[in-house]
DNA sequence: TGTACATCAGTGAACGCGCGTTCACTGATGTAC
DNA sequence: TGTACATCAGTGAACGCGCGTTCACTGATGTAC
């Protein structure tokens, strides 16, 4: 019995993390789940001994990215060095390699479909805040932190969609200059050049 | 020849206007043709007379609705007080509207779709540039305005997939402080308190 | 330990359905004389 | 101005296809004695 659990939960597993790339490459409405599965290593029909529908999947997939990636902010955030800790978090969030990567920030490419489906909307709700908490260690305040998170998000959104390298890369240096200036706002001091 | 011209064109216009809306709040792949031409009021037939295809619909919806938007902003940014344009530009976008209208920026409604599709990436590219060159009117700089676009989009994503009104809040209350913020940074002095 | 039976993760054919697209057509609007 | 013909935006039935889901089944792994 211990080794049939415990295969099925890997087997669960590795169906949440196919979905979770193909999700993020080619959208949700752009994923069968035979195209799931046949990357999890097995055949559609396997799917529903794991899930009671895609809609299901789709609210844990959701859910698992961005609880990862806030335990890996919140993980980050615990340094003593605050400034480097937010140096750390904001330069990999918005290096270029985010902009094309298949691991991206659930954030920055599946949210509008998530936020849409009445089945998944909140399941990255817990998470998100999470990022908040981690980001808002890092800075001033926790206005600051929506905002810094805001930016980081909003500009790899934006970087994508410029379809041009050089704009890019704009977005994304303003976007760093912008939420890195925010560690020298407010009750830390004056703020540095931008 | 001229009514038939321009009742084809009125048509045409109709159904760019109705896939507007159906996208932006269905998701594209959410919304069929047949969806879309009965909202023109027509029947699905047709489409193929004014669109070679659906993806070229998609194109021309997403660089249509920025351009609207685009054209707002270059419009509201050639005031002479640069501080009021600003605010207006701002506290529109950061609205609670913003979250549920169907008239919603496509910037934080279709965006991560668009740039998926081969297609349509690329479409709203120019008006997007537009857009920062609006905002660069009522700011220091360039950079600040790509920043500041990017937390505004950002935030209206995220404040949509927060799921909680309080927290929704919080995030259009931080960006809007952030970006207004902008406007008193580098040559122009130091910083106001958030 | 060996045997008989039970479980159940995974298979693959089949389903109904809605999608994007095609096409023969209709009938109102346009042109030619 | 009136008549005959041409155009073409829009209709609605039909298409092939891929989707999400179901289901009878298989066979390896588990339990009972």
């Amino acid at each position: 019995m211990k080794d049939r659990a415990q295969r099925r939960t890997e087997t669960h597993q590795r169906i949440v993390e196919a979905a979770g790339r193909l999700f993020r490459e080619h959208g949700i409405d752009g994923v069968g789940v035979d195209a799931i599965m046949r990357k999890a290593g097995l055949t559609h029909g396997g799917f529903y001994a794991h899930f009671p529908s895609k809609e299901a999947l789709v609210a844990e997939v959701a859910h698992t990215l961005l609880e990862k990636a806030a335990e890996r902010w919140d993980h980050i955030s615990q340094s003593s060095d605050r400034e480097a800790a937010l140096r750390r978090i904001v330069e990999s969030y918005l290096s270029p390699d985010h902009l094309t990567s298949t691991s991206a920030c659930p954030l920055t490419t599946i949210s509008t479909d998530v936020a849409r489906r009445t089945a998944s909307r909140g399941a990255m709700a817990e998470p998100l805040r999470g990022m908040v908490d981690a980001l808002g260690r890092c800075l001033p305040g926790r206005p600051e932190a929506l905002a810094g998170l805001a930016t980081m998000v909003g500009s790899v959104v934006l970087a994508r969609l410029a379809d041009d390298p050089l704009l890019a890369a704009e977005f994304l240096a303003a976007a760093e200059a912008n939420v890195l200036a925010q560690a020298n706002t407010g009750s830390r001091g004056d703020a540095i050049d931008v």
